[in-house]
DNA sequence: ACTAACTCTGACATGATGTCAGAAGAGACC
DNA sequence: GGTCTCTTCTGACATCATGTCAGAGTTAGT
């Protein structure tokens, strides 16, 4: 989970057996990673320069550099704080125990959540991934880990006969960049969507899709 | 559909009445085009810079300027090419003629094929719209509208008791990213997926959410 | 108070961008 | 074929953000 190395870091492993919590350093590096969840929360990361950013600061611009190798790593230590969220708000379905649906739902609402609460954050690691070879490779393989598991959570229902026989890793592909692609569409910018609305449209497509028989779901057709 | 504004488009509306078609001006035009294509075609737009684009073409790097704005005005040229394919191959769903499951089928197999041919270039342009004011909002507005055309198509077939009730755009928008996200991730690199998994991961995706109580859709679940 | 490591800073080199004035080129007209 | 005019291309330039570096300032242990 940890993500980025710096020169300090490194020099700090080399020199590790002395003093173990050289508070300065972590105290700045937290000032600037507040500058940057304060200025992503109002402007794109397009707009995000180390100059700006360190000016909200009080340091130098340089001193960044001391923290983070780049904008693009000061992303990649703002990612790593929301990771831990969606995860653990997927685990209910992803565990596999409990009713499907039911803990289907939670972990959707769950994910909801997360994107609601940060939705800033993760519109500008996603805008800002694909200038990065390093950080694009983060983000790719934060959703393709979920392309494996939620495909292998599929496979288990088919199984068990609670969801229709198809391929399931292209489809918890497609899932998958649904709920990134509409998450960040709806909660990513100042004038987020409404929440219950964004929740009810995922909660749908992924029930319709991998619970068609279960009668909770279904899916009161207005009439007959 | 026109997109860009160059200087020497001012220049010729300006001086319009005279000479019509300076072919020149189109012909190198069109070698930018094709040296960005093929560029594109095997690196991320990233890597695409003013000097090695025009290096590719002979041409010197401040021509560039006398065809386009910037890099961007540039993807926003590919892109309007590929807009109307896309388009045009949605149209047997969304005009709403004939068989409901079959013209969305129909739709969705022409969306898979246009994004398999330009996954490149979608993938370059959704890349490159996070970097620049005009190029996210045109893409943007480009989604934004299949989402409102998407939706109006939804609710004519909940009046038709076709499809479940629930409010249909953020039903669309969700949707519309998983064909986004999807095809960009299936199609936008140099190892494609195979066009057919795809096209029946969102066709299975789209028809369970909108048309759960058609027989041809329904879902084999594989015993019982 | 002294030393050593840690942290910050100003100055610099680099690389891509977009502009501009003028050179080269192409076509029309005599 | 020569000249004129408009079009298109080019080299040189100014700008801006980046990332590095050597040294100044700061902190803490002894």
């Amino acid at each position: 989970m940890m993500s980025e190395e710096t020169k300090s870091d490194r020099v700090r492993e080399q020199v590790a057996e002395r003093a173990a919590a050289p508070s300065k350093a972590a105290q700045t590096r937290s000032a600037i990673l507040d500058a940057g969840r304060a200025f992503l929360e109002r402007h794109p990361f397009r707009e995000l320069t180390v100059g700006n950013l360190m000016a909200a600061t009080g340091y130098s611009r340089s001193a960044f550099y001391q923290h983070f190798n780049d904008l693009h790593g000061l992303m990649e230590a703002l990612l790593d704080e929301v990771k831990g969220g969606i995860v653990e708000g997927a685990q209910p379905w992803l565990s596999g125990d409990g009713d499907p649906v039911a803990s289907l739902q939670e972990s959707l609402t769950a994910l909801v959540d997360v994107g609601h609460e940060h939705g800033s954050i993760l519109r500008a690691v996603s805008d800002a991934a694909p200038s990065d070879d390093r950080l694009e490779h983060v983000w790719h393989s934060f959703l393709g880990s979920f392309d494996v598991i939620v495909a292998a959570r599929i496979a288990e229902d088919q199984e068990r006969a609670l969801t229709p026989e198809f391929d399931p890793m292209p489809v918890a592909r497609a899932l998958n960049r649904m709920d990134a692609g509409f998450l960040i569409q709806a909660f990513g910018s100042v004038e987020k969507s409404d929440k219950d609305d964004v929740l009810a449209a995922i909660m749908r497509v992924w029930l319709s899709t991998l619970y068609p028989f279960d009668p909770t779901v279904s899916i009161d057709g207005r009439e007959h």
